[in-house]
DNA sequence: ATGGCCGCTATGAGCGGA
């Protein structure tokens, strides 16, 4: 079974984009994040046409997240659903191909000092106490905006302390790690100096001046089963990308 | 030290992103 996660920045601007890039690399199920469209307007027909059932969970504008797959997709979770007021959509769950599957776009948090902030990191609590709840296998991926060390940082100097980069929020995702949930791209690739996002401005990706903030994690029977774990470089380049790339696990 | 780019919007400047 093939896994990927990628953060689209905008279904609407890269359905084509998208479409070409399940041609090519034909995964089984599919994590979005970003998709910044309303559920009315997901383009849920070209990706039928393209043999993936959906299940998606946007809002206007911002956030929105969407789970495909080439199987259906059954007991849909949209939201946390713990009972906290939040109108966010940046979690979706579903079960497919024998798989509880967490989609998620955890929150940017702006800067240390934002009101996103705490934000950020009460959303890694309710999302630890949300995996927490689910008693099976679990695959949790998306776009987590945090990097789990220095390892997944391109100059940790320059980044130190900053968003992404804070001793909080990775406490934050070591939390959820602690579960137990495995990084199962760094369990196959533990050297780092890998990323998975790269600034639009300047020459940022062609100097590979990026952050692997984009992570599946799976339980830890569930990660042993994964063979490989890349991050797809090639749908950054040329016109028209994401500034997120793709990650991929295939799983026996 | 700052900004540089991109997508969005009852757009054409401002917000959010990372």
């Amino acid at each position: 079974m093939k896994l990927a996660t990628w953060n689209i920045n905008s279904i609407r601007a890269r359905t084509d984009r998208l479409i070409g890039w399940l041609a090519a690399e034909q995964p089984d199920i599919l994590c979005l994040q970003e998709t910044k469209v309303e559920d009315a307007q997901f383009p849920t027909a070209a990706l039928e046409k393209a043999g993936y059932h959906t299940a998606i969970y946007g809002q206007k504008s911002y956030n929105g997240v969407a789970i495909a797959s080439r199987a259906p997709i059954t007991d849909v979770q949209r939201g946390l659903s713990d009972g906290v007021a939040d109108d966010e959509a940046r979690l979706i769950a579903g079960t497919t191909l024998g798989v509880r599957v967490v989609c998620v776009y955890v929150p940017n948090g702006g800067d240390l000092t934002s009101d996103k902030f705490p934000y950020k990191l009460a959303w890694y609590r309710r999302l630890r106490a949300f995996c927490e709840r689910h008693a099976g296998d679990l695959v949790v991926a998306g776009d987590y905006n945090v990097t789990a060390d220095d390892k997944d940082v391109c100059d940790p100097v320059k980044w130190a302390g900053h968003i992404h980069c804070s001793e909080p929020e990775r406490a934050a995702l070591a939390e959820v790690l602690g579960l137990p949930l495995v990084d199962v791209f760094r369990r196959l690739h533990p050297e780092g100096g890998v990323y998975s996002w790269w600034d639009y401005r300047g020459v940022a990706f062609f100097k590979n001046q990026g952050l692997r903030i984009d992570h599946i994690l799976a339980t830890p029977a569930l990660a042993e089963r994964a063979t490989a774990c890349t991050i797809d470089r090639n749908a950054r380049k040329g016109q028209d990308a994401s500034d997120h790339a793709p990650v991929i696990a295939t799983f026996t």
